[in-house]
DNA sequence: ACAGAAACTTAAGACCGTAAAGTTTCTGAA
DNA sequence: TTCAGAAACTTTACGGTCTTAAGTTTCTGT
């Protein structure tokens, strides 16, 4: 019974027509600024066809996002870990940023889209991902303290203070591209740096004194 | 004549009205939720009204968001400056936290609303008190340069990359509120120390070594 | 061959922003 | 006091939105 495959596999390839289509739409001109119709128009079904694949315009959201989640947690998976855990803890990081300087308005799309997007009852699909990177900054941040290079007094507030400064610069980059920034990757290390080391233990000064 | 005055006066009014009602719903409902009829409704004016008063929806919002720049401009204005001017510093950043943090949906109006906001011709007015703020931020951090207590090899990238944290902060609270955070307070402080304390001079070892 | 399931479309309801044309209200000079 | 004209406001309409219910076509397996 071959023919209930050929099926599935069908309707799979249409749901990933309508995606591409959407996402490409998406990103483009804005989650708003795209209607059902435009989308239908591109994949040249009627509009309807498409609420046969996805609840409504945003759980199609959420099925993009969630590709878009998966294209970032692929990127940091994909870094090598060396000896160094600081430095690769860093590598994260600066790839996080650069992923998403790359795709901005994936980001714009991902991260503010509206209020929906605040409904986890909604968008399951993005929060689980999400939660994936964040365990992975988490782990990543969490090699550095057991290898003593970083002094850590409480891991999920250390986690959490630097998702928000390394988030707020590509949101920042991605709100006000007018701005006028600074040499990206100077200011990238900057808030990188300024991050990470102020967790670096400082050398205490009675031990250099005897030391010497 | 007085009647011109009275006129203007009576204009004026109305033209407060509306923003006064459309900051509300925006800030409740989210500015692409509200529609131009349900403002007109609260007011009890007819929808073509509104358009006597502002351009259009983006128009409108640019307005409505300005006044909430000012407001928090206020609030930085109004900090006293003490003799710790790194304290100052650090103030005025919690102060900005704090402020979004007591209106986060006026932040998601002000800083995360589509892409009429990027246009910065439609959007000046934002833009002329947004910088008003930043240079504050800037001028608060020079102070402390000059002052000596704070190292800052480039005032524009350490201004940028502070704003990057506290904004990326203001933005997650705001963009995640269902996230498992830590304590409010300890992560702000977290934070704030982190952006600023990377630039507070380390003792030179050789000084200390000499000098025990 | 054909009943029934699956895939897709048509048509419609209830909204939206906003521009043009029309109406009412007010003002100030004759 | 009247009344032309300006100002303020409304009505109406266009072309768009999301979504659903009903209808049609196409395919499947007996």
């Amino acid at each position: 019974m071959g023919v209930q495959e050929r099926r599935a596999r069908e309707k799979e390839e249409l749901r990933q027509e309508i995606m591409e289509a959407a996402r490409e739409l998406f990103v483009k001109e804005g989650f708003d600024n795209v209607s059902m119709r435009k989308i239908a128009e591109k994949i040249e079904y009627s509009p309807s066809t498409i609420y046969l694949y996805f609840q409504d315009k945003a759980d199609l959201l959420d099925c993009i996002v969630e590709e878009t989640l998966l294209g970032l947690r692929a990127k940091l998976d994909s870094i090598r870990h060396g000896h160094d855990s600081v430095a690769d803890l860093k590598n994260g990081l600066r790839a996080y940023i650069e992923y998403w300087t790359l795709h901005p308005n994936d980001f714009r799309v991902a991260f503010m889209t509206d209020l929906k997007a605040l409904d986890p009852n909604r968008a399951w699909r993005t929060a689980t991902v999400g939660s994936a990177i964040y365990a992975n900054l988490r782990s990543s941040l969490s090699n550095c303290a057991s290898a003593g290079m970083l002094d850590v007094p409480d891991m999920e507030t250390a986690s959490q203070a630097i998702w928000a400064a390394i988030y707020g610069l590509v949101a920042l980059f991605i709100m006000k591209p007018h701005f006028p920034w600074v040499d990206q990757d100077r200011l990238i290390d900057t808030v990188v740096n300024s991050a990470v080391d102020s967790m670096i233990p400082r050398a205490v000064p009675q031990l250099v004194a005897m030391g010497s």
